[in-house]
RNA sequence: GGCGCCAUGGUGCAACGGCUAGCACGGCAGUCUUUCAAGCUGCAGAUCCGGGUUCGAUUCCCGGUGGCGCUACCA
């Protein structure tokens, strides 16, 4: 917090933070940049400042409207509003142009004009000799009139870093931070096409947006003494920076499509509470600094300190993430689940209108949907798993054929179960469990061999909410006309 | 290769230099039950290695090892 406290702008004595999540369009919106956005949002919440989004797409191919927009789409599935923006950089040239004439206007930066093919030669040959490459400044003693001589030709604007000597600055999370001028070469800030690089985009940027805090991936760690330089070169303040350790994958290598969903978007496809994902998130480098892991945004917002950001990279455990789905599920007021399970239930094309909020179904698509929670870990477990709730029009999960249906007694006793069903008066759980128990009774033999048989005629799963319940919520007809089928099926099924 | 950063169970996080290193996920076992992926109970499992400093290091320092990152006219 004094960190945050030291740097004021625009003479204001206490500056509005101002933050912002800069993606490059990649087409999606991966976990670790989602994780960022994160960050970047809590802070600006609970600071009441302004998070802000921009698109550093200087790169010619990243231009694309849609790679834009699929990142947008990540941020909005995650519910990570943005204040101001998106700012797109290949609308700002003019800006960056401006900020490379004070540069070079200052003596700070130089027009350089070896070709790539050359550099690569040189660098190389360099290579060869192992020695280790770096700009070799070939353009750095240019005079005046070299250049003017040579004016007209295609050339890059380099950063003139200073002869020894290093640059370090304070980090939030990894602390002091030195690098020493020797390992920075002569970057470039303009590309011969004038578009600018990363390092004068970001700095000229966060500058002209009154950025104050700079939360971005470690990945960018090695690099900021550059964008320090470049600050300290313009006569300017730096904002404060706090970089997060990167997300591996469980192989700890860096997250890729190859361990699967790599867009945020799939997640919600695939069933993930936008809530849920992101509580998991937070805790992927962050701690509130005791054990309490299950937290509601709200809290996430009140709780999150940048100084308790660790410096380790962390592995995304799936089978983590799908524990706090669970937990959510379970937990969420019910109306606000209702909305997700209808959204899940259309998408699959199972849903039914009179479940709506004001129709006649709409008591037991509540009462389903409460038997089902429990043990449900994704939102598409309501249309795969709990199928047969919604549909007459589900399969038997092999596995519970195997487990509950082997038994030859079955031939026998699955008839007599449906009769007793049918024949019921009161369609009640006491009812029918006592005409289910009596069918076992009878036959000697232990209920649970008919209840689990029946179990999967009516659900097609070998796991189900109690099968009393179940039926009772399905009714009569419904239960009666399942375990005809399953009857009909039974010899096909166990052969 | 050079430079930077990091290092607590399989995974995510805790532990003013001081209890038998804590919590969660996962795993295993038991229990409840009509099924469990829900609940409850229990178990196994970690301070990377080597030196220092200190009465005492997970913690501080140095070295090693390992991992990750950066090293572009990508971002």
């Amino acid at each position: 917090m004094a960190a945050e406290k030291q740097f004021a702008y625009d003479g204001l004595a206490m500056a509005q933070v101002r933050v912002r999540f800069a993606p490059s369009p990649t087409g999606y919106l991966h976990v670790g940049g989602a994780r960022t956005a994160l960050f970047n949002w809590l802070f600006a919440r609970q600071q009441g400042g302004v998070f802000l989004l921009r698109i550093e797409d200087t790169d010619a191919d990243r231009s694309r409207p849609e790679l834009t927009e699929a990142v947008l789409e990540g941020l909005r599935w995650l519910e990570l509003d943005w204040d101001e923006g998106p700012y797109h950089q290949s609308e700002r040239l003019p800006l960056y142009r401006a900020v490379a004439d004070r540069l070079r206007a200052g003596g700070h930066a130089y027009p350089c004009f070896c070709k790539p093919e050359e550099l690569e030669q040189r660098r190389q040959a360099a290579e060869k000799t192992g020695k280790p490459w770096k700009y070799d400044g070939r353009c750095r003693a240019l005079t005046e009139a070299d250049i003017k001589a040579r004016a007209g030709q295609p050339h890059a604007l380099r950063f003139r870093v200073p002869e020894g000597g290093e640059t370090s600055f304070d980090d939030v999370v990894y602390g002091q931070v030195s690098v020493s001028h020797d390992e920075i070469e002569d970057f470039v800030l303009l590309r011969s096409d004038a578009l600018p690089t990363y390092h004068l985009g970001v700095v000229a940027d966060d500058l002209d947006m009154r950025i104050t805090h700079v939360i971005r991936g470690a990945d960018h760690l090695s690099n900021t003494p550059k964008q320090i330089l470049l600050y300290r070169a313009l006569g300017e303040t730096p904002p404060v920076f706090a970089h997060a350790p990167l997300i591996l994958g469980p192989d700890r290598t860096r997250l890729s499509k190859r361990h699967g969903a790599t867009s945020v978007t799939a997640y919600g496809e695939e069933g993930f509470l936008p809530e849920a994902f992101r509580n998991f998130l937070a805790l992927l480098g962050w701690s509130p600094g005791e054990d309490t892991e299950l937290m509601p945004t709200e809290e996430l917002v009140r709780r999150f300190r940048l100084e308790n950001v660790g410096r380790t990279n962390a592995v995304f455990d799936r089978s983590k993430l799908e524990w706090f789905n669970g937990e959510y599920l379970r937990t969420q007021p019910l109306a606000r689940l209702l909305s997700y399970v209808e959204a899940e239930l259309r998408r699959q094309g199972l849903w039914r209108d009179e479940w709506g909020p004001e129709a006649s179904g709409r008591d037991w698509f509540l009462r389903a949907v409460e038997m089902l929670r429990p043990r449900v870990r994704l939102l598409a477990d309501f249309s795969q798993w709990a199928r047969a709730f919604f549909s007459d029009a589900f399969d038997y999960d092999p596995e519970a054929v195997k487990k509950f249906l082997r038994d030859d007694r079955l031939v026998e006793l699955l008839p007599q179960v449906q009769e007793a069903l049918a024949g019921l008066q009161e369609w009640t759980h006491d009812e029918i469990e006592r005409a289910v128990r009596g069918v076992a009774e009878r036959a000697g033999v232990k209920a649970a061999l008919v209840i689990n048989a029946a179990r999967v005629g009516v659900t097609g799963q070998a796991v189900a909410p109690p099968l009393f319940t179940t039926m009772e919520l399905l009714g009569q007809k419904t239960v009666v006309s399942r375990l005809q089928r399953l009857v009909n099926q039974l010899p096909a099924l166990t052969r």
